[in-house]
DNA sequence: AACACTACTTACAGGACTGTCAACAAGCGC
DNA sequence: GCGCTTGTTGACAGTCCTGTAAGTAGTGTT
């Protein structure tokens, strides 16, 4: 017998919550494939809208991607800077702050959008000083806790934090497939004592002593 | 004037040379843009054929593709395979070593290559065992170079020999990146800079001492 | 209730890309 | 020369994808 054609309800969103919604699906295919794999119609299903849908809001494909980035690229930023401002001057050790930028950076798998963002050449031309901002902050923290003579030069900083980020993005990206190809078994504590074992080092490297006890 | 149709004459490879000018076509791409952005099109165009051409040679986008991964693998094997060869038992020095690894991975971009590869999840399911034969050979080095009491644990090598090859392919894809956002003036000499820094930091993490004067 | 606004839909046009096919031509053995 | 093999080509078919156009349907306003 011919079914009734009865259509379900439309559903509407007011289009700030459909943008967001969105985005969300842009920012998790992108995570996943990247940039060049992006297709529209896959974006639209994963929300439940018709394709056009999403052209409505964003106009084209790179206005889409472009939004999707500057979103992801300023919650990285957010998160970051808030991690670090969670540090209290005397409260904390550089241990944690280490900690605090592994984990922003990795949190929400930022570093793995990150890293399709810079090898599809799509960072945003922003001439950013936020790693120079972050260098800056670890530096002052080392200055304070530091037990070595001559004291830490910035660009020796620099170098480190440069580390712990280079560090944080290869776990990200290359991790699982590392660790993986190694026939490491229980993955998920191998990176955790990873990380570990790198925040000890690198905490050994800024203030000089590995085992304060 | 109807100009006359004098076709240039067509140019004819033989099979082995063309497959591998077609590959070399290929990484370049691939290098630059990634699996998911080739275009069967412009590779033949770079190549100086007719796209059917690059098909008949490989049968398809996806097995092209392959082959050009499977080549790049197995080139970077070798490369890093070739480079610790080197490395006579009593003639060189862990920091020799870590210098060899860290080049063997940027050598021909094979860094920024295998980032592309493993970001798509296109690496080739060998369960091989290169990093734990690399850490292996590190590891036997470091057991007699070392000044550390207690005698390391393969497991700390393995960390080390990870830190080594994240930092690396850190530099490879974020350093222009990082160095442009941090106002480095001189990039190039700040990536050997940063290489030394690292080498020297490792050497002092695996044997224990950092300056042997 | 009528009206405006706009999120959303279906249908379609245009183009880009992959893969096929039949024919062409360059080298090689005879 | 003649024919065979095979690298190579132009033309084409089919598909996928982006973007447009016109109309539909929620939601709020008066």
């Amino acid at each position: 017998m011919a079914a009734r054609k009865s259509k379900p309800p439309r559903q509407r969103r007011d289009a700030e919550t459909a943008r967001r919604e969105i985005l969300d699906a842009v920012e998790a295919r992108l995570r996943q494939s990247g940039p060049a794999a992006l297709r529209i119609a896959d974006v639209a299903a994963d929300v439940g809208v018709s394709h056009p849908a999403v052209l409505h809001h964003f106009g084209n494909r790179e206005e889409l991607i472009r939004a999707a980035i500057t979103r992801a690229v300023d919650g990285l930023q957010s998160q970051l800077v808030e991690g670090m401002a969670q540090a209290k001057p005397d409260a904390d050790s550089t241990l944690d702050v280490i900690g605090r930028l592994l984990d922003g950076l990795e949190r929400k798998g930022y570093a793995r959008m990150l890293a399709w963002i810079v090898l599809s050449g799509l960072e945003p031309e922003t001439p950013d000083s936020r790693i120079a901002f972050m260098t800056q902050l670890v530096h002052e923290k080392r200055c304070q806790e530091t037990a070595l003579d001559p004291p830490p030069t910035l660009q020796d900083t620099r170098k480190t934090v440069l580390l712990i980020a280079y560090a944080a993005f290869g776990q990200a990206i290359f991790g699982d497939f590392v660790l993986r190809s190694s026939g490491v078994s229980d993955v998920k504590t191998e990176r955790e004592a990873f990380r570990r074992w790198l925040a000890d080092l690198v905490h050994a490297q800024l203030v000089g002593s590995t085992d304060p006890t």
